[in-house]
DNA sequence: GTCTATATACGGATAGAC
DNA sequence: GTCTATCCGTATATAGAC
């Protein structure tokens, strides 16, 4: 075993680090700071990390680690069905918004639009996050696969999830009204209503749809 | 008349802070870069603007006088169909990414993100331009009103279009890739493609679909 | 690996003449 | 309204002992 019940050094200050760039934004949370959350010395710091922008790539690096046993497995416990497994998640991101009055959003969403000129090894660390979120997505997607058209944009829709909770969680955060989130995931419903059949394979005893479409004239 | 060919001091110094925060982000942005860039003296920005944040609020103040003339005028001059003027504005968005190489989004989106604890002043700026930007399209959606289905949310409808430029814009700038772009749009496409009428009242030659969406068995 | 002390630069903001 | 010169805090990063 290598892992020892307190966390090392270099954890602590990865840790501190991921909190403060989620709370604060990268460029307004100094060394100094995370210095003080984590109970570390600047010596300590750049003995692991040559430059802050190391730390950065370690903090987008865990989070990456941990989409799935942080994220997506608290998500899906519950919830076998793969179309719910995707609301599931974005209500997960509604909880930590209203957690926080409208506060807490995306730290990788708001990491993306902070860095406009980023280290190319920085934006590859992004994309790499949105990369696997949309996977999972698309893991979700491809498990309903019998139950989408057959022409449908499996990778597209997938983004369209990912685009609908950053575009949802920054309107909510810039209006301190859930309500916006709430509104964004309730079209990204009708728009799967529309698309997904009523689920013939699932077991799941909701109804198929919320709200019927409107009948054409 | 009281504009001059040469713009004031002041427009100077707000047209170039908008463009470096539209380009470098608020907190990358210097006073000395503004000042360079406007070709002014600290002296004088601190004679109009007491703090860089008084600099960020005229800003915002302009961008939000500036849709209209800026950015819906010449997105919607030769398209009269008000659904197809959602498509346009997005088009609009679309072409600045391109032209940046993905770099360039929206600012206020990327502003909003930044700043995570604002001045209500600020925040209440940038929701003011997302509110601005939403009515626009509501005013589209409200023009189309008979072509939609009774019972649809006309501003959750409007916020989600907000929401997938945002959110397309942001995935398109980290992954270097329009597409990403591109798809978002085609699924917000096919959303409406799922929702409004095929037109009865507009005399536009187009196709009301252009993927047909796969009947269900 | 960790500590303290510090180098060095640059940030926003101010002073006061003109 | 505009100019130059400058204050002063804070930022990242380093040096070198332990």
């Amino acid at each position: 075993m290598i892992n020892q019940d307190e966390p090392s050094t270099r954890d602590r200050l990865v840790g501190a680090a991921l909190q403060l760039f989620a709370e604060k934004g990268y460029a307004a949370t100094s060394i100094a700071e995370v210095l003080r959350a984590a109970d570390a010395n600047s010596g300590s710091l750049y003995y692991f990390f040559p430059a802050k922008q190391d730390l950065l790539l370690a903090v987008l690096d865990a989070y990456r680690q941990g989409i799935g046993p942080m994220l997506l497995e608290p998500a899906w416990r519950d919830v076998p069905d793969p179309v719910e497994r995707i609301f599931a998640l974005l209500a997960r991101y509604r909880q930590a918004l209203d957690a926080s009055r409208c506060t807490y959003g995306c730290p990788i969403g708001s990491l993306a639009l902070e860095l406009h000129e980023p280290d190319p090894a920085v934006r590859e660390a992004l994309a790499a996050n949105f990369t696997a979120w949309v996977d999972a997505i698309v893991g979700c997607l491809t498990q309903a696969r019998d139950r989408l058209p057959a022409d449908v944009d499996v990778r597209g829709l997938a983004e369209l999830v990912l685009t609908v909770m950053e575009g949802g969680v920054m309107l909510a955060r810039t209006q301190r009204d859930i309500a916006c989130f709430d509104r964004a995931v309730a079209q990204l419903r009708e728009h799967f209503a529309a698309l997904v059949h009523p689920a013939a394979t699932s077991p799941s005893p909701r109804a198929p749809r919320t709200g019927a479409r409107k009948e054409r004239p």
